[in-house]
Order: C-alpha cells, then sequence, then structure tokens
DNA sequence: ACAGGCTTCCTATAGACAGCATGTC
DNA sequence: CTATAGGAAGCCTGT
C-alpha cells in the first residue's frame, strides 16, 4: 500500500512523501485496512521499529488534516524523552499543514502554553491526569486519543494513572478514537476489548532479530544455527560484543547495576591497553574528538566527565541514570554517530528514545529487587532489551545475545526467554496507592456525588474488564479520604474538601498531604527548622531519596525515631518499622538536601554522599515540587510558614541560601552566579537594573550577551514590580496615617 | 622477610512521572 | 528471608 493511495487530503500526503514514507510496513497497512482512517479505534501490538509512530501520525494527520474541521488529537507517552521525540516530528508535519501542536510534560522549562488552541497536544501520562485533575474544558473535544506504549497499563506505579485517565477521557468523549500502540505482549485482544478496538497484531520487523544464548564461546541460535566466538577478553560480555565490532557491527551491552556498567567500560578499556587488536577494532580515530572535549570543557562533574572522555576516546562507554543529562546525551549521540563501538548500559537505554545497535548483549537475566534478593526478569522485559538490536538500513539483521554463566543456565534462557511465552498485562489499578490517588481525583473532579457515581468512573478501566468493578475497594478507600480531611462523606455523598481539591491538582499521594498536614502542625510556626520541612517533604511516598551506607543506618534509624516523634507520629503505633527505615533514608537525604541549598559545591556534594549527578538532579527536582506542594497546603490551611515555604521552593530548586532567592529567579542565574553578584554587592535584581549588558557579562565570565541581556530585562521588570509594590505600600500607610488623625479628631 | 594467591567477610544492588505561568505604564 | 559479585581484609604458602 502506497502513501499516495491513503484515503487523506492530497496536502498531508504531499508533507508525508516530502520526509521520505511513500510505502507503508505491513503493520501500518494492517492498521489502516481495520479503519485506522475511518476513526476505527485500534489497538496495534508490534515490535519496537516496526513503524508505530507512523500509525499515530496517521491517526493524528487523519483527524486534522481536513480543514475547518473542529477536533482536537492527544497524544500520551510515558517518557518525557518520547514525548520530544514524537513531538518533534509532528510538529514540522502538522505546522506545515497550519495545525499547532503543543507539548506539555511535567519539565516546566519546556512547557508549551495556549494548550487550549492547540489542535495537537502531546503529553505524558502523568501530564494528562493532570490536566483533568485541573478541568482542563478542552479535553471534552477531544476525538482522538493515541496511547503510546500502552503496555505500561501493567506497570505497578503508572499503570493505574493510565488505565483510569482512558477510562475518564473514553467515559467524557463519547465515540472518540482510541489508536493504542504496544510492544508485543500476550493479552493485546483483552487491550482490544477493554478499548472498543480493533486488534492488529504483527511479528513484522524492519531489520530481522536473530536470537541466542552464549555459553562455553558457542551462540547457540534460537533457530538452531551455531556460532563460535573468539576469546579476546576475561569477559564474556565484552567477547561477544567485539565479536560484532569484528563483524564491523555496534554493540549495545545490558547490565543490571551503574557498577558494572562502569566496570564492564572500564574492562574493555584495559582490554584495549593490553591488546593492539582490540584496540583497533574500537578505535573511533579522531572521530571522538568534539564529544570528548565536551566533557573535557565542564566546570563541574569533573571525576566522572574525565572517566567518560578517556572511554570514550577509545570508542567505549557507558549510560545510566547517574549521569547528568548532558552526559548522556553525549554518549547517546556519539553511540548514534558510531564513534562508540560498545556502550555498556543499564536498562535506561532500552525504555527510553530508539539507539539501536547490531547486537544487544544480555549481561544477565536477573536483577535485584528490595527485599526479594536478585529475580529472574520478565520475558517482556528481556523482549524490550532484544529489541534493541538491529539498525534499519545499516544492519543485515539484528542479534541479540543472552550470556548464560552454565550450561543449564544456557538452556533455560534458551526455553524460558528466547521462545518464552510473553505475560499477559494485568491491572494494578487496585493496590492501596493507586486507588486512594485516582479516586480522590476522581471525587475531586466530580463535585458533589455517590459513591456509586465514583465507582462507575471506574467501570471503563481494564480493572473492571479483567476483575470486574472494584466498588468495595473504592468505598473503603473513600472512607481513608474523608478521615484525612479530603473528602467529606455523608452516607453515601462524597465531595471533596478544599484541602482535598488541592492535593488531587498538586498531583500528590493523598498520604503524602495527609503526613504533610500533621507535621505542619507541630511546626506551628513562621519559620520552622529548616531540616525539619525538608524531611517531611522527604518522607512522603512521592519522595526521591539516597541511600545511606549500612554503617549509617542504626544512628540515622534512632534520630528519625526522634524526630518523627517531634513530628507528632509515634514510633511503632502509627508508624511501623518500614516506614522507619524510610524516615532514616529522608534523614540522610534530608541533609543532603541541606547542603545543597547551604550552597555547597556540586561535587563535594556529589563526593561526601557517593553520588552521581542525576541522583542529586532527581532529589532536587522531586524535593523542589514536594515543598512546593508543602507551602500550597500551607496556604490552604492558613499555616504561618507558607510565606517561607515559597522561598523554600526557591531555594531547593536551585540550591541558594534564602538571600538569593530573587536573584536566583533571573533567566540564566543559577547557584553559582548569584552567589558571585551577590559578593560583588549586588544583592536584589533592583541593583542590577542600572547595569548595561557588557557589564553584566564581565561581571560574570561564561555568561553570553544574549543571557545578559534578558537576564537584565527580567531584572528591571521585577525592579519595576517592587517599586510599584512599596509605593503602594507607603499609600497604604499614607492613608491609615491620616485615618489616625481623622480618628484623632473625631475623639 | 615478603610477594602473591586463596579464603572469608562485608557491602551494595535499575529507572523516572508529577506543580508552577500569561500581558501593563 | 531472598541472591550475586566485587572489594577489603586476613591468612597461607613458596621462595
Amino acid at each position: 500500500m502506497r502513501v499516495e493511495d491513503l484515503p487523506l487530503p492530497t496536502e498531508a500526503k504531499r508533507v508525508l512523501l516530502e520526509r521520505g514514507y511513500s510505502e507503508l510496513f505491513p503493520p501500518q497497512e494492517e492498521a489502516v485496512r481495520a479503519g485506522l482512517l475511518n476513526g476505527e479505534s485500534i489497538v496495534v501490538a508490534s515490535p519496537t521499529g516496526s513503524g508505530k509512530s507512523l500509525i499515530a501520525l496517521l491517526a493524528g494527520l487523519r483527524a486534522l488534516a481536513e480543514p475547518g474541521k473542529r477536533c482536537r488529537v492527544v497524544y500520551a507517552a510515558p517518557l518525557r524523552s518520547l514525548v520530544y521525540e514524537r513531538a518533534e516530528e509532528w510538529r514540522s508535519i502538522l505546522e506545515s499543514l497550519g495545525r499547532r501542536v503543543a507539548v506539555s510534560t511535567g519539565d516546566y522549562d519546556r512547557v508549551e502554553p495556549w494548550l487550549g488552541e492547540a489542535d495537537a497536544v502531546m503529553v505524558t501520562y502523568e501530564k494528562l491526569d493532570s490536566l483533568l485533575r485541573h478541568g482542563a474544558s478542552w479535553l471534552a473535544d477531544v476525538c482522538v486519543l493515541i496511547v503510546d506504549e500502552i503496555h505500561y497499563v501493567g506497570d505497578l506505579r503508572r499503570g493505574p494513572v493510565l488505565e483510569t485517565v482512558i477510562a475518564r477521557l473514553m467515559a467524557m468523549n463519547d465515540g472518540m478514537q482510541v489508536v493504542a500502540l504496544s510492544a508485543t505482549i500476550s493479552n493485546a485482544g483483552e487491550i482490544a476489548a477493554w478499548l472498543g478496538a480493533r486488534l492488529v497484531e504483527s511479528n513484522w520487523r524492519p531489520v530481522e532479530l536473530r536470537e541466542g544464548v552464549f555459553n562455553n564461546y558457542v551462540i547457540e541460535w534460537g533457530d538452531g544455527g551455531e556460532s563460535r566466538v573468539e576469546k579476546r577478553t576475561r569477559n564474556h560480555s565484552l567477547d561477544v560484543a567485539l565479536d560484532a565490532v569484528a563483524d564491523g557491527g555496534q554493540a549495545l551491552v545490558f547490565v543490571n547495576s551503574r557498577r558494572k556498567a562502569v566496570e564492564l567500560a572500564e574492562k574493555l578499556a584495559a582490554a584495549a591497553a593490553n591488546d593492539s587488536e582490540v584496540r583497533r577494532l574500537l578505535d573511533p580515530g579522531g572521530a571522538a574528538g568534539p564529544y570528548v572535549s565536551i566533557l573535557r570543557e565542564r566546570q563541574e562533574h569533573r571525576e566522572l566527565n574525565e572517566k567518560l572522555a578517556r572511554l570514550l576516546s577509545l570508542g567505549i562507554g557507558f549510560h545510566h541514570a547517574g549521569l547528568a543529562s548532558y552526559q548522556r546525551d553525549v554518549v547517546e549521540k556519539a553511540f548514534r554517530a558510531r564513534v562508540l563501538r560498545v556502550l555498556v548500559a543499564t536498562p535506561t537505554l532500552a525504555a527510553g528514545v530508539n539507539l539501536p545497535a547490531r547486537r544487544v548483549v544480555v549481561d544477565t537475566l536477573y536483577r535485584f529487587r528490595p527485599g526479594r534478593g536478585s529475580e529472574p526478569i520478565k520475558v517482556s522485559e528481556y523482549k524490550q532489551l532484544a529489541g534493541r538490536a538491529g539498525r534499519p538500513g545499516l544492519d543485515p539483521v539484528g542479534e541479540a545475545v543472552i550470556i548464560a554463566r552454565t550450561q543449564e543456565q544456557a538452556w533455560e534462557a534458551l526455553i524460558g526467554y528466547v521462545q518464552g511465552e510473553l505475560e499477559p498485562i494485568v491491572s494494578k489499578l487496585v493496590s492501596e496507592a493507586a486507588l486512594r490517588s485516582q479516586v480522590l481525583a476522581v471525587v475531586s473532579s466530580l463535585g458533589v456525588a455517590t459513591v456509586a457515581e465514583v465507582a462507575r468512573v471506574f467501570e471503563r478501566t481494564l480493572y473492571t474488564v479483567q476483575v470486574g468493578p472494584p466498588l468495595e475497594e473504592i468505598d473503603r478507600i473513600s472512607w481513608t479520604l474523608s478521615e484525612y480531611g479530603f473528602i467529606d462523606r455523608v452516607g453515601d455523598v462524597v465531595e471533596a474538601t478544599e484541602t482535598g481539591r488541592r492535593v488531587a491538582e498538586l498531583y500528590i499521594d493523598p498520604l503524602t498531604g495527609h503526613r504533610m498536614l500533621r507535621g505542619l502542625e507541630a511546626l506551628h510556626s513562621e519559620r520552622p527548622p529548616l531540616e525539619r520541612l525538608l524531611f517531611l517533604a522527604l518522607w512522603s511516598p512521592d519522595a526521591t531519596r539516597i541511600r545511606p551506607p549500612r554503617g549509617l543506618h542504626l544512628a540515622l534509624e534512632m534520630e528519625a525515631e526522634q524526630l518523627l516523634e517531634d513530628l507528632g507520629f509515634t514510633p511503632y503505633e502509627e508508624v511501623g518499622e518500614a516506614d522507619i527505615a524510610v524516615a532514616a533514608e529522608a534523614l540522610y537525604t534530608a541533609d543532603m538536601l541541606l547542603d545543597w541549598v547551604m550552597e555547597k559545591p556540586e561535587d563535594v556534594i556529589l563526593a561526601k554522599y557517593g553520588i552521581d549527578p542525576g541522583d542529586l538532579r532527581g532529589v532536587v527536582e522531586t524535593s523542589a515540587w514536594l515543598v512546593y506542594s508543602m507551602a500550597q497546603l500551607a496556604r490552604v490551611t492558613g499555616h504561618p510558614a507558607a510565606a517561607y515555604l515559597d522561598k523554600l521552593t526557591v531555594m531547593v530548586k536551585h540550591g541558594v541560601q534564602e538571600e538569593l532567592v530573587e536573584l536566583v529567579k533571573l533567566p540564566g542565574i543559577g547557584r553559582v552566579r548569584a552567589r558571585r553578584l551577590y559578593e560583588a554587592g549586588y544583592r536584589s535584581p533592583s541593583d542590577l537594573a542600572g547595569l548595561n549588558p557588557e557589564q553584566l557579562a564581565q561581571l560574570l565570565r561564561g555568561l553570553g550577551e544574549e543571557r545578559a541581556r534578558q537576564a537584565l530585562a527580567e531584572a528591571q521588570r521585577s525592579a519595576r514590580r517592587e517599586h510599584r509594590v512599596s509605593k503602594e505600600k507607603l499609600s497604604a500607610d499614607g492613608r491609615r496615617g491620616q485615618r489616625s488623625i481623622l480618628d484623632y479628631l473625631s475623639g
């Protein structure tokens, strides 16, 4: 089937042809035959790289390409990176057709407003949930909902969000077309039935995938063949990787810990140092130069950057979530440019943007889970890794190789994984945390309603299809929420309280909100101690924490118990052992955040707490959101610390002390520059207002003139605001003065 | 006396979503 | 009470 022949407006087809789309892949063709372009709901279950993104785009084009017709398209994906990647493509195509595309994720720096006016809105699942909670009225005229990676409905934490959002949108918009895209799953039919969709299933891939198991220097392929592997290093995974490199390809090695990722990369570097053949195989020549210099030019993260730079120049890379985003970016780009021959990575790389390699090496099929030891990963997780094998147009076939330790393990891997059956997707809606959050969200958006009406919203979830409506659970949870003071419940009638609505909008777990409010009660002052406020934010189930070293556990737990008691939570009675352990972690993390807010240099913090740049970023990002939420809750309940918490939000976000809060709000001015300005005597934006851009750029080396202009413009705006406020205050004082005179006269 | 190898004990273990704004002397 | 691997410390052995 050709693009030219599709029932789409000619203008739309012209744009597609310009982008190089001319012939449809088999799954795309099947989707069209199933009614994709007639507005039929469809579930497409097919492998990575089989062209699902074009199916999404076609659905969008079908709805938007016709001039005049009013229809909104929503595209939702599980990762910000996926949303951005997809949005780039959509924007270039839809905007040339005169349609507006908006991206909205929690990543505030990159949010584009005017969602209500956009024709296509591209979001993460949670952002879509958040928009529903805020009652965005335009959601009522969504005519096409595209859900990418819908197998996430089976995810313990994120699945419930996804299925509730889908259920709510289906209920709001009768006849809405749902286009759901999934990796291959075993119960795609059930998912299709849930969504009232037709099912398109396909195993077609643009590059053939061969899967095999390595043992004793032989790869046994699932299709019966065998390949010998040369021993070049002292590590099996690296030998299998080098085998692909010797064949002219690139290899992606998946490991299950960060340490291992770095370690294997280092081992390969050592092998290259000792063996000229290995060195020659990997050698990127001068091509690594630009990537290496990006890393070496950075002022911060010196140690990590040097390690990474040294490896990159040998054609080797590692990748995990501890890396700062610029570091990840460099590694990904270098791999894509074939500068890197071998990349060792944790599973981050499997879920994110498309980064295929000729050969994928699966170092282990086990993964550690706290409290349960190391466990075999799911077949679907393995398939996700394997799916990264094969670059269309560059590799004749993609290969996925599992490294087995023993003959027995090899056999198990072959039967259980290569030929293994995929697990069905099962709804996780009925988990305490998920349901209390979703029930509050629904109650909050319904206004006054009966419990039965609340339950009706959940009738269109996957859970109802698989198990039945969760009536008892909803009833029980609504009592819990009313104990928290987030809903009023009289008999069977429920309504969210003001605080409850705010909790739903802030997108925090109701338990988070409850604990914050209780803790704040014990801190009834305008300026509660900083570390207690940080602790309160970090103790919540929504927080990201870092793990303390084992040696500190005991001391931290004792301190945590005391702190909990001071905050009005009785240890071992209402706070269980598990939550005390969490509190110990929270305390340790609060300590780190305190260093951050006290402006300790980043590298010093990283070394002190034994963490990587990405970890600090993660803690800072979630903590800023939680402290903001705490500020809002304080405001709603009239708590005296509200104003201070507002400041604290900025302090946490930027890592500065209170005196820099105003300066750091200027664009291009972070913690370091703000401190330099302050020390130079510029203590507020109004102190800067008189400067010209050259002067500011000179004051802050490294700040470009354009950024300096932007910062100054903002400083001047803020100075004017300040001026106005003080004038108002003056005149108010003046009036008060007058009144007192009048009072005096009349008295 | 000491280098090198083996054993034992100890420690640490993947990832990543969410708020917020919007004009003006 | 789950599991694995690497690193450090401790011990033994051969020269």
